[in-house]
DNA sequence: CGAGTTTCATAACGCAGCGTTATAAAGACC
DNA sequence: GGTCTTTATAACGCTGCGTTATGAAACTCG
């Protein structure tokens, strides 16, 4: 207050500045010099000028007026979502194929917002998003598999594809049939992971029981790497190979395999309201599989690259 | 407050540290937590832990904290005399010959006190204390015309003694007659000065009526070069004689005259309390005068130093 | 793992600081 | 001296924050 008094030389400016009443300033100014015991500022002297004592006090006062200033800006940008820590869990194959790159994209827009990534699956995830240790979980779930306090918005229906290097001998057919795969070797995700079991539905659902395994337990970049060193095949979610056509090293064979009954969404716990830059990371990520599912549509009708 | 928790580690520190109730805390905390519409510690840690936004204003409340600390200790040095300015006001006289030494004295115990020094009588001296420019003056008035409103109190009973230089032909006579000063020249202070008064009167008194003289209306140094340099006479409050007499420049002559109905006092404004600091000074000089009253007595007494 | 200790949260109550508007008084300006 | 600007005072109400008493967690330690 004092401050404000001193630095817009008058009562009326000061209080301008303060967003309070004139009488406001001027009483609390007398109550301030009361209790100090002496005059802060030269009596009847009209353009205010202050003591020495008033004037030191006032340097004092600067300071706190900037850091309430300083205070006040870094809660803005806290609430403005522009500021904080968000974790954002999630399966490590759409971590790694397809959020990361969202997430650079949101951490180039918000540098100074931080982000942890951890990776796991929902019977990791849904214990952390309960004691707050996470405040988004992306992964393929099944809507009726929502527990009690959960909310769940999906992002892309859940579509899985067999995926071979590019220049794969099946790569090329654009139909492959049942019986020309049974003889590629398989690499399969994580024993836990979701995406396993789809693996091991697909094979069902097409009719084979015995396939050789060449290769589990990896991440993605581990699994690619097999993937485009060897005829081996494997099953990725749609959405982590379409983001992979750039580098062109992996490919879709021409067939049909069932859709997973999970879908990709959004999990989050309601007990716990988000942060504003977790907020804002959520609807990044929305925004984000939007494009991508309309970039789905438009490539799929192209000719270009075909899944 | 989020500072004082934060950097003892707890409510209950925290609280002591700026002496409020552990409870007090707890609420205000909860309250900002709530207005800033986000946790401030991570929830339910025993060893409180802020959150990186509450770290963040913590450190803006640093701040505002030690600003906080750095206007309590200006305070209390004002508070304690130990820092403010003061305007001391007096005649010239005593000002350079007694009070300057003593106001040296104490700005070296006391350096962040500014003292400004105003030469004056008492018409110029008297409407300056009243309206504030002026905390104190020094100067010597008769009891009876102390205003109304006006405090004065007294430091050093009025004696005058007539002064030539040291080695001045009356210097050594150990009585002068009244017939032996008729013939020298006389230093008049200035005409409008109380001390050119006690000059009249002296003569007066003495019943000279003509009188030379040679010189008029300087400062104490003037007047002191003055008569060192010739053999001319003056009037000279004995307590400035006195203090100058450790240079063995003047003396003063061996003759008895009236004492001035005039004290020497500090003069002060009813209406406006002292500044600590002027209260410190006020206090010095009557303990400085103090001592000089009984130097006084003492080297009377011995014959080192004949006044 | 349970008892004990520490630490934080909540409740109930009261005071005072500070916000407001309306209005008077005092300087400044011409 | 009249007018305008600026500060001081008054009356009123509400919110913030102080207190003590007490309950509920969470950490510690044998």
């Amino acid at each position: 207050m004092l401050f404000a008094i001193v630095e817009k030389g008058g009562l009326t400016e000061g209080a301008a500045l303060l967003g309070k009443s004139q009488p406001s300033l001027s009483r609390s100014l007398a109550i301030l010099e009361d209790r100090v015991g002496a005059a802060l500022f030269e009596p009847d002297r009209r353009p205010l000028r202050p003591t020495e004592l008033g004037q030191a006090l006032a340097a004092e006062g600067r300071k706190v007026f900037l850091a309430g200033k300083a205070s006040a800006d870094i809660l803005s940008r806290y609430q403005g979502g522009m500021t904080g820590a968000v974790r954002v869990g999630g399966t490590p194959f759409f971590l790694d194929g397809v959020i990361s790159g969202m997430i650079a994209a949101f951490h180039f827009k918000h540098p100074d917002v931080r982000i942890d990534q951890i990776y796991g699956y929902a019977n990791d995830l849904l214990p952390r998003l309960e004691d707050g240790s996470l405040d988004l979980a992306i992964l393929p779930m099944r809507a009726s598999s929502i527990p009690q306090g959960f909310s769940f918005e999906q992002i892309l229906p859940g579509r899985n594809v067999i995926a071979c290097r590019a220049g794969h001998p099946l790569a090329r057919r654009s139909a492959v049939k049942l019986t020309d795969i049974g003889q590629y070797p398989w690499i399969a995700p994580p024993a836990d992971s979701p995406l396993y079991q789809d693996l091991r539905n697909v094979l069902k659902e097409i009719g084979i029981k015995d396939f050789k395994v060449s290769f589990t337990g990896g991440s993605l970049s581990a699994t690619v790497s097999i993937l485009t060193g060897s005829d081996a095949l494997t099953v990725l979610p749609f959405s982590v190979v379409f983001m992979m056509r750039q580098q062109r090293a992996v490919s879709a064979l021409s067939i049909r395999i069932g859709d997973p009954d999970r879908h990709l969404g959004v999990l989050r716990h309601d007990g716990l309201k988000l942060s504003p830059a977790a907020n804002r990371v959520r609807n990044h990520i929305r925004s984000e599989f939007e494009t991508l599912a309309t970039s789905i549509t438009r490539v799929s009708q192209s000719t270009v690259w075909r899944p």
